[in-house]
DNA sequence: CAAACCTTGACACGAGCGTGGTAAGGTTCC
DNA sequence: GGAACCTTACCACGCTCGTGTCAAGGTTTG
């Protein structure tokens, strides 16, 4: 078995368990669960966990924001609407 | 002049004047000044307002994920750091 | 089976968000 | 010039976010 329990999991990326259950509810890193229910993070999942860490301090990013990006990128409707309003560019009538 | 103060342009948005204030430090909707520096309302921002409303309702948005989302717009190293991590599901090995 | 680990759920708490108000001072325009 | 409106800058307050800790109970494994 080479997938880590929580608690390795977090000894190895520096997220904390209760971090790492955050980011799970986040839906942005779910690991596989055993029969009894245990997180099982493979070797996939602790790579993603560390690229985390790097995405949101090289952009000064939050959770919920790379969580929001991963919801518009999901739900069709939601992106096209939001990125139709942000293309709509207020008409200025020339200067 | 076709152009609104602050107030009647939360009057006829539905918005309060604190909150016109507060998106355009989000960087949704920017208003031209006076020479005074007055904010004035054209009728592209209005609309944008009223549309802006729509869109938040609709899908239980908050101004700031949309500021997000046009923040990744505008920022394309943010753009594609964020996108990439997203394609890059967890490799899990063939179940 | 028992020690060590995991699960969910609750309470806690500082920081930031979305709002509102108010104060001190500048702008518009009749 | 003065009434009515605008500006920025603060204080306030309830709510969510990110994070920790603890409790009660189930799982893993030597």
């Amino acid at each position: 078995m080479d997938a880590l329990t929580i608690n390795e999991a977090a000894e190895t990326t520096g997220w904390s368990p209760r971090m790492l259950r955050y980011i799970e509810r986040m839906g942005l890193v779910e690991p596989e669960r055993s029969t009894g229910g245990y997180r099982l993070y493979g070797p996939g999942e602790l790579q993603r966990l560390r690229t985390l860490r790097e995405l949101l301090d090289e952009h000064g990013l939050a959770l919920g924001e790379v969580g929001f990006a991963r919801r518009m990128q999901h739900d069709d409707a939601l992106r096209t609407t939001v990125e139709d309003w942000l293309e709509a560019e207020p008409s200025r009538p020339a200067h």
